[in-house]
DNA sequence: ATGATCCAAT
DNA sequence: ATTGGATCAT
């Protein structure tokens, strides 16, 4: 049995609106944790994975996993029938063929159910690897959004390539050729000491020359690839007070505090709040620490220098999921599929996209 | 080898966004005054031609002639990979076949740059004649969009009539017939005395009899028609200060001052204190009397009554060229293609277009 | 000025 | 069915 509510329909209603020309059937996967989507595109080049904890949600339960297969144009269709600031309610009984979706107005005595009808779906759930990556590149999903939608109108690929000048997105046409090059702002490739815990170092050995005074777990710890983590973060936050980051002991360390809230807006405000007093600029402080997570800038983690060609058409769908982060991540490595993923407050959507071999 | 530095991407954007519907391919112009672009729309209907002089760029330098064609679809969606604040370099080397844009945003450090692969045009450059016409008619450019947009509604023509009582903009369509009046403010379509001389008197023959009194110099001018001169604007205003209107005599005359300040609004202010003080602003008086450019109003001036057809299709695609400038000049005689002037500070561009015969 | 939607053409 | 263009709304 499945009841989930969502505080905000609009959230869920973005979700489906950016995956729904990629993906028509897909698995709602409802479990303790959250629900999880996973599913290949059409043309079974991208993968899409969806994740939404259950602590995002004002309210949630799931006895035991159930496989909810909907057809997402279905389903979008329906959301639409929900206002964006309304209370979403997603409700399913344990043997049942329909997903039950119940929007309550916000102020007043409107109250939409809807059914959605259930199917089964081929479950062909791959398990993801924890990889680590050569390059994480963050940087504000519209600018993101705005070099696919450009260079896709020079050509049909894009060419990233990760280095110490920055990223370069280079797209070669019939009729003209084209590339962005994104420089961060000075010393941001080589973590800036504020950037503490979630983002592993960015720590090319080579230029990183300045870190050696760290010790011997930071040194250890940098011989670790970029990893991606955006997601996990929000659970560290879980299991809460008592997860210590391990990486961040090294260097200039603020009180703990500091590097919890340096987590999303909302349960920073809880937690600030809950920890009062000194804490005040402790947001400010955090904000212009959080370097991952706000601020204009592109931030660039690069262990070597990465080069991959991918399908801006792809690229391109990706980025409908704009509408619900303002900041993009992208990992790469050499021959393995790109990694772009969007975090929200209530969980993550990512995509992987294999690269075209050669290079071309 | 071209080398030419903008300040604002926007204007050429804006530019190129005005005249690729119209022409395909054309060639830029390059040489060390500036550029020109002539080219004729696809249906060999329309003359566009473009000008953009040397001393608008923030840099310019063209050692020799250079014609370098491409395809304007091309090269517009490569403008709309600038932000239109960028600063925007373009780059040709001698032989090339490739021209160079170089996009920096002003702020950040993007960098972007684009190659567009040049061609080999047939160059059918004809040279335009400096015809002079029998009316001209300088309105905002909001303004003769507005009408061209709604007249199109109506029907496929527009007959333009300039008559002493103004001009008159005429559709008929099948089911319904339109015509829009303008109606200069009073005395201006006589010059008003400090309108002299940019503007070359509207001065139709026929009435001007009374301008016997002329002395030799200012009749030969006379008897030339009304002669589009936006650009020379500047260069006449050298002959200057001797040139006299001569029609004002006439009919219920006002003190010249007062028709001065029929003009615009705006530089009627102008000019008021340029007047006050006699010397000194002898630049901003300039500036002042150069009704041709600014202000509100609508301006006419007539040698002889004309009438003509024309297409509202095409009329609505020069239109386009509104975001360039507030202001547009009409410059028709009877029987002879009308010329749509858009003056803008780096440039102009201009378009002509045949009428329809037998004035249907 | 930018984005989204709708309509038309290929 | 897809892509591009034009128009309208935000």
């Amino acid at each position: 049995m499945l009841e989930a509510k969502l505080a905000e329909a609009g959230t869920f209603k973005k979700l489906l609106e950016s995956i729904r020309e990629l993906v028509t059937d897909a698995n709602f996967a409802c479990n303790e944790e959250g629900i999880n989507l996973q599913a290949m595109d059409n043309s079974h080049v991208a993968l899409v994975s969806v994740h939404l904890m259950a602590s995002g949600f004002k309210r949630y339960r799931c006895d035991r996993p159930m496989p909810l297969g909907v057809n997402l144009n279905t389903l979008t269709k329906v959301l639409k029938c929900a206002k964006d600031d309304d209370i979403c309610i997603l409700k399913a009984a344990d043997e049942a063929d329909l997903l039950n979706l119940i929007y309550e107005a916000k102020h007043s005595d409107r109250i939409s159910e809807y059914d959605v009808k259930l199917m089964d779906i081929d479950v062909d759930t791959l398990d993801i690897p924890e990889t680590d990556y050569d390059a994480r590149v963050t940087m504000p999903a519209a600018e993101f959004t705005r070099i696919v939608r450009d260079l896709a109108q020079l050509g049909e690929n894009v060419r990233i390539e990760v280095s110490k000048e920055g990223v370069r997105f280079t797209s070669e046409g019939e009729a003209a050729n084209g590339n962005v090059l994104l420089k961060p702002p000075e010393g941001t490739t080589t973590a800036g000491s504020s950037s503490s815990k979630k983002k592993v170092k960015a720590d090319d050995e080579e230029e990183d020359e300045v870190e050696d005074e760290e010790d011997d777990e930071e040194a250890a710890k940098k011989k670790k690839k970029v990893k991606k983590e955006s997601a996990e973060d929000v659970d560290m936050d879980e299991d809460g007070e008592s997860y210590k980051p391990t990486q961040d002991e090294g260097e200039e360390e603020q009180e703990p505090e500091e590097e919890e809230d340096e987590e999303s807006g909302k349960k920073r405000k809880r937690k600030a709040n809950g920890k009062a007093a000194p804490a005040k600029k402790a947001k400010k402080t955090k904000k212009a620490t959080d370097s991952d997570d706000e601020g204009e800038g592109i931030k660039i983690e690069m262990n070597s220098h990465v080069s991959l060609t991918f399908s801006l058409k792809y690229l391109g769908n990706f980025t409908k999921s704009s509408s619900l982060s303002s900041k993009v991540s992208l990992m790469m490595s050499n021959e393995v599929p790109l990694l772009v993923s969007y975090d929200f407050g209530q969980g993550y959507i990512r995509y992987y996209l294999a690269p075209k071999i050669g290079d071309d």
